[in-house]
DNA sequence: GAAGATCTGTTGTTAAAACAACAAAAGGGA
DNA sequence: TCCCTTTTGTTGTTTTAACAACAGATCTTC
């Protein structure tokens, strides 16, 4: 069942079946499926528990005020969400959280680990919860850097060179579709549009959808 | 000297001050001194150490291609800076730190406790340092939520009620000059005066320099 | 206290993006 | 396959912010 998935997440990376099981009750583990667009937590809701995604992927938005949504983060399959506001559970969370596709999530109360003794399977636990939350921060920062350019052709260009890096390839998937993407850069989505046609008519990117290849000279 | 201090910093609460000499040693502890405007870190350096503030005040700082430079972040007495690239050692440093005042930092090489055995005081350091990350977490989603808005006025609103609500008094400072609130909003200094000028003029705030007042009908 | 540097507010011009509306294309069920 | 929904690209208009230049205020340093 899940324990075998589980061994192999960033989460429970070092920790033993048995071990993790014990884990499993002492964090009052529970867990729950979604269909897709389904709404997972709810902002100004309290926490209690981080989600960790046994499958599908779920999306972090938020809404303002006025209604207008925004997508945060994108998290799959194996990886956690809301541990900030699991570790700080005085603070109201601040975002959506939706079902991006149908998903299963295991909720773990850890923060009951923060009491205890600094030892054992759950220090380690701990650990691996403190590089997955560096991992986030990374993220965060990485996508504060991508909407800091001020022209939309700034944020394309710094956000496409990045997953192209980090992917390998000039040649490369985005996790998003076009709104999505216009709200994770922050702009407009028929300007993002309309910028992409710029940019393909210049010769500098291909694209289709959410596929993309980057023409620089060296290829 | 600097132990008295360590105790009462988010780092090492709960950690005694024998235990705490002990853990110095262990992350190779160094102290050093800056003066206001000098660079402490430097992007794309690798950095082994996280950055303890003892005195003063450090400015997270991103200087793109073109080398238009943006705050990304301020961190005060107490605070810690770096960890994300200290507990994630690959990873190339994506930004500038600057002195923002005169100010001493002390540096620990925390990557030393993330491999040895999870117990002792090793482990309660490293649960701080989640919270801390946590925390940190926090206050970028928050960033990255100002920054969300699509007019000036809108992300002027979002950060000054949030300061407002946080400080507990719609009459407070915020931790910036011109430049720098127009940098950490992603907008331009100049547009921001203007735009703080005519909601001044609407009576919805008062402000001179760093000081902010917001007017709202139940005042 | 004076001189230089820095910070701030103001204005006008220009460039860019938001917004709105629509048609074409793609995808998903029945 | 056909119909309906969603996604995407395109265009034109309007709003907004970036940019540049400058004068007055404030701060620093000698």
């Amino acid at each position: 069942m899940e324990l075998k998935f589980l061994e192999n997440t960033g989460l429970f990376r070092g920790i033993g079946q048995k071990e993790a099981l014990a884990l499993l009750q002492e964090c009052r583990a529970g867990e729950r499926t979604y269909s897709k667009g389904q709404q997972i937590l709810r902002a100004g809701e309290p926490v209690r528990a981080l989600g960790l995604v046994l499958r599908g992927a779920v999306r972090i938005e938020t809404c303002d005020a006025w209604g207008n949504a925004g997508v945060l983060d994108h998290v799959g399959r194996g990886q956690v969400f809301a541990e900030t506001y699991a570790c700080l559970p005085e603070t109201p969370l601040l975002v959506d959280v939706v079902a991006a596709e149908a998903c299963a999530v295991l909720f773990l109360e850890v923060r009951s680990l923060l009491r205890g003794p600094a030892q054992g399977p759950g220090a380690v636990l701990l650990r691996n919860l403190l590089e997955a939350g560096m991992e986030k921060n990374l993220r965060l920062s990485r996508r504060i850097f991508h909407a800091s350019a001020k022209t939309i052709r700034g944020r394309l260009l710094s956000y496409l060179s990045f997953q192209a890096i980090e992917q390998g390839s000039k040649d490369f998937f985005v996790p998003f579709n076009r709104q999505q993407l216009a709200d994770y850069l922050g702009v407009d989505r028929s300007a993002l549009s309309h910028e992409l046609g710029k940019m393909k008519a210049e010769g500098l990117i291909e694209c289709c959808r959410s596929h993309f290849r980057l023409l620089t000279p060296d290829n």
